[in-house]
This record gives C-alpha cells, structure tokens and sequence, in this order.
DNA sequence: TTCCTTGGAGAACGGCGGTTCTCAACAGTA
DNA sequence: TACTGTTGAGAACCGCCGTTCTCCAAGGAA
C-alpha cells in the first residue's frame, strides 16, 4: 500500500465516520481501525486531526456539488425543470440509507466559529451552491436570478435540515412545490416588470 | 441561595455556554465555574450532564416559541402579515449578538441519533413551529394551511442556517420575500380552486 | 550473512472529561 | 458546649483523546 492509497483509505473511513457520529466524537484511533493505516502513516498523511476534517469537508464538497449538477445536466436543457430537478435529487438523497443532513451545516453547528476552518469550508460550501443556483435560476428567469437564487437556497436547506430531522418524507416535495411557486412568482414579477417598462417606452 | 435559584444559574450559565460553543465543548466544571454553583449541588439538582442538556433545550424550546409568539401577536390581527411577521423576527434574532442559528439544528447536527433524547428533542420542537406555522397559515389561506406551513418551515429552517453560516445579512430578507411569494401561490391556487367548484356547482 | 532503512503495532505521555469522594467549615439544636 | 447534618472546595478516580515514541520484524543492498 503506497501513500496515496492510504489517504483514500483514510479519507474514505474518515467520511463515513464523521458523517455518521460527528467530528469530535470520533476519534483518531477509530479512523486508524476503520481504514487499516497505521498510526505512524496517517500522520504523515495528514499532520493532524485538524487537517484530516480539512481534507474530509473539501472532498465531500467536490463530491456533493458535482453529483447534484450531473443530476440536474441529465434532466435536460429546459430551465425551470433543471431548478425543480435540484429536489428531486435531493430526495433520492434523503432516501439513502444513513442519510443525515448536510454535512457542512452539522459540522458548523458542532464547532461554529469556534472552529475557523471549519466555518470557513462551510461558507465556501455554501457560496458554492449559491452560485450554483444563481446560474439555474438566471437560465430560468433572466434578470432575477440572484434573488430567486437567495431564495432557492433557503427552501434547499431547510429541506436538508427537515429531512434530516423529520426524516426524509415530505422534505423533497415540499421543496419542490415551494421552488415551483418562487419560479411563478419570479416569472410574474418579471412579467410584470416588461410590462411596466414597455408603458413607459410607449409614453 | 436554595436549590431553585441555583437549578437557574446553572440553566443560564449552561445556556449561554452550549449555545455558544456546542455541547460537548462545555464541560461540567465550564458550567459550574460560570454559575457560581458547586459541583455537588448541581449533581444533585441535575444528576448527570445528559439531564442538564436536555433541560436545556427544553427551556430554549419554550423560551424561543414564545418571544415568536409574541412577537407575531404583537404586529395585529392580519392574518398575511402575521405570516411575514415571522420573517421580520428572525431577522431581529439574527442581528443579535451572539446569535449562533438554531440550538436544536445546531445539537442534532452535532449529536445526531446517537444522542436519542436530543434527537427527541429536536423534533418536538420543529413539530412544535410546524404547528405554529399551520395555524398562522390556515388563518392566511384556510384549506391550504397544511402544505403552505410545510412550505414556510422549510423556509425558515433555511433562513435560520443561512444567517448562522453567512451571517446575518439578506437571510431575513430573503425569508420574507419567498414567504410573500409562498402566499400569493397558495391564495391564488386556492381562488383557483373556488372558482373550479363554483363551475362544478353551476353546472 | 550483515547492515541499514522502512514500516507497523502499540505503549507512553500529558491533558481533559464526567463523576464521586474526602474533609474541613458551618448552621442549627439540645 | 457538644452533637448532628449539610455544604462547598477541590482532590481523586477512571477512562479517553491526540500525538509521539519505542521496539521489533521485514526486506533490500553489499
């Protein structure tokens, strides 16, 4: 077993138990356990307990980020499905087994600011979604995108945080009618908005 | 100073303490340093740390659903604007200092299901604003309040996080805006609805 | 074979956790 | 005053944690 080896071992034992029991409640031994890389190796993989969570948060983050845009770049090119597509995969996601929330928002809750790097990676985990969704939502509805996608993330959350809490049922639905009428109501608005400024063109 | 003042020290300082640095940071002796209590007396007013916890939330629940309450009742009788009115207090939470997101949210994320009466917790007193929501919903749009509060509980619950991760700014905001958009759908599916029975009725 | 490097297993270390125990001080009472 | 029960301060206990260190086995090179 070469180095790098090791460190997806790591990695891989490292991100089941984190997810599952928390950051502070497992402990290094457990991870060494887990993945079969001895002490002396994981340190020199990884430095530190603290390096180790780095490494964890930034990889599920590549990995969270992209499975969801496959997801939504498989529905098709039609963009108010592409939005609502997002809580479709969000519920095949509440429906994994050993779901249990979004890893970034329970690591905050856990450590807060308490924790520069964590705080840190959680706000880039979020930036990056944001951005994400802005991108989705000004396809679907130009010129109001930044505000539908403020408002996107909020119901993406809160469904996250729901599922977690309740369980899955209802989450994803739920987010999916309350995104479908936040599309209306931007496409309204912006309706609306054509409207008005072709009066005043015509005046 | 008698038992029940002291069970009130301790809740206060245990409060502030776990609220800021989560709960398994804070150390019994953090708690006992910080209310002035001694170790004896507050084994014998909680029995363990797991009881002190829970008494925690439990306080923090009644605490938190009251000053909404509150809040909501206090801006009158209109029953859309009682709906935002959530919105306008989150956004007094958030701004205030300290404000770390939600105690629950931030203790499920932190233990999970390993920790079942956190977990309980947790989920009573996210059905508990469930409820609340309903109510305020049903008054805003009677037949519709069910699934327009599992809408806004999705929002806040977003909002809530949002602030906590990023900061206070826009989440508040954000909130109100998608809320106001939540209420026009669910009133104008639920003109919609009318109309489609008044049709069935005429003919 | 002999030497030297490498790596793994796990002991060791220093610190901290929750909880219990000891002991001295003290209040109330006869 | 003498006795009793209660209290608070903090030591003691036991176990876990992250990290480092020791020791030994293995394996390639001369």
């Amino acid at each position: 077993m070469d180095d790098e080896e090791a460190r997806q071992r790591v990695l891989d034992a490292a991100e089941a138990l984190f997810y599952e029991r928390g950051l502070q409640a497992v402990g290094i031994d457990d991870i060494r356990a887990a993945s079969g890389v001895s002490l002396k190796r994981l340190y020199r993989c990884f430095g530190s307990k603290h390096e180790l969570v780095s490494a964890y948060l930034d990889r599920t983050d590549l990995r969270w980020r992209s499975a969801l845009a496959e997801y939504v770049s498989a529905v098709g090119g039609d963009p108010r499905e592409a939005v609502l597509a997002v809580f479709d995969w969000l519920g095949l996601w509440f429906a994994e087994p050993g779901f249990r929330g979004c890893a970034f928002i329970n690591a905050h809750g856990e450590l807060g600011e308490v924790a520069p790097d964590v705080a840190a990676a959680t706000r880039r985990h979020k930036e990056a979604l944001l951005a994400y969704l802005t991108r989705l939502a000004e396809r679907a509805c130009p010129g109001a995108g930044r505000a539908l996608a403020n408002q996107l993330l909020l119901v993406v959350d809160g469904a996250i945080v729901t599922a977690a809490v309740h369980g899955a049922s209802g989450a994803a639905a739920a987010g999916r009618a309350a995104a479908a009428a936040l599309l209306d109501a931007a496409e309204h608005s912006r309706a609306a908005r054509l409207h008005r400024d072709q009066q005043v063109i015509r005046s």
